[in-house]
DNA sequence: ACAAGCGCTGAACATCTGTTCAATACTCTG
DNA sequence: CAGAGTATTGAACAGATGTTCAGCGCTTGT
């Protein structure tokens, strides 16, 4: 972990800003509360990024690139990152419900990977057919994204901080308790939505 | 549907709050927004409210009424109804990022219900062991909440308003698809993680 | 009919907001 | 060392924000 104060003051107004928006919301924060909280001017703020918009997408870039860099690692691997990172957690789920551009093409592009990594899955005979390939890929991503999204409430009815590794591990593995084994051991609610589907989608 | 006019004024400033703390956030809500949506004064909000906070009160205690009133619902029954009542559920999203205390009451509610759902169904022999019934019951809710909350980012790429019936159906029979058959067709994962877990939390 | 009370308003308030600007301290390059 | 450029600041401004308050019109019980 880098100590605050090796950082510079550019990269503590952005690391302050993750975090007060993360918590707090965007429009909950004022550029002097992430001033105070880096220790600088509300001034050297809008210098360093020309306005509150500009440390937004400052915010958004960095998120992005932080998940980016995770490249290569897999699917499930995001998740834990993800886990680790809190205040990157916070704000993205932030982002997400604020429609962010950045958040925007950050779920398009997770729900673009995770359908080629699932039709991969499914060729190499790990995966099980689908009726709806599109439908279950962003469906499966949205349930990745819940618990991160909803930390807070999951976390503290698991008895634990979300972002403590025990407590994400825990959740993670119910998950994959219903998703290799199932959750329903009979077709009822299946077959019922289906009925549904093909009667409004014909 | 009633219409606007009909309603009292009072009643007129609480949709028109539930609809902007909805979209906008509640930080990003002026009272005078929400005022002139309804068609009355600022004045008259803080009148019947007292507050901006009184008034993000009256619309947790309507969320939550709006909710429970749907009583003898089923759970499954319950992720419909809030996909019919957009700005509840956009609210309610809002709601349980800022960590309200009404969304916090009510995430554990429906956490409480569905564990002795569950439970029910494992006697009755239509849902499947556990291995933790808690975390279980946990991570489904949050699921069954993930595409309320990412409502939009859903919606978008499934190609629909995530309000319209058609496109909620889509992505919840994708769901049941998976919670029936599974997702993943051997244990590869889910022994991965059972290892962690246990490793983690002996 | 008359007073009491309620719904409702316009104008005013102090405060907080994002942003600007001139000026100072600092750090390199020549 | 001189100077250019950057980092940083305090003070200030215009506008938005939550809230107050005296007063208006309207219903309603007596």
């Amino acid at each position: 972990m880098r100590s605050a104060s090796d950082l510079t003051a550019r990269a503590r107004v952005r690391d302050a800003a993750l975090a007060r928006f993360g918590t707090d919301g965007i429009a909950g924060t004022s550029v002097r509360a992430v001033a105070a909280d880096a220790g600088v001017s509300p001034a050297l703020v809008v210098h360093h990024f020309g306005s509150k918009e500009g440390l937004r997408q400052a915010c958004d870039d960095y998120v992005l690139d932080s998940i980016r860099s995770g490249g290569e690692t897999s699917i499930e691997a995001l998740g834990e990152v993800l886990q680790a990172a809190t205040p990157i957690r916070r704000y993205l789920a932030r982002a997400l419900l604020d429609d962010t551009p950045a958040a925007r093409a950050l779920f398009a592009e997770i729900v673009d990977r995770t359908e080629a990594w699932l039709a991969a899955g499914e060729q190499e005979g790990w995966v099980r057919a689908s009726a709806d390939a599109k439908a279950r890929a962003v469906t499966y991503v949205s349930w990745l994204l819940a618990p991160l999204v909803l930390g807070d409430q999951v976390g503290r009815l698991l008895g634990g901080d979300p972002a403590e590794t025990a407590t994400a591990v825990r959740g993670a593995r119910a998950g994959l308790e219903m998703l290799t084994h199932g959750l329903f051991a009979d077709d009822r609610w299946l077959t019922a939505f289906t009925d549904i589907d093909e009667r409004t989608r014909p």
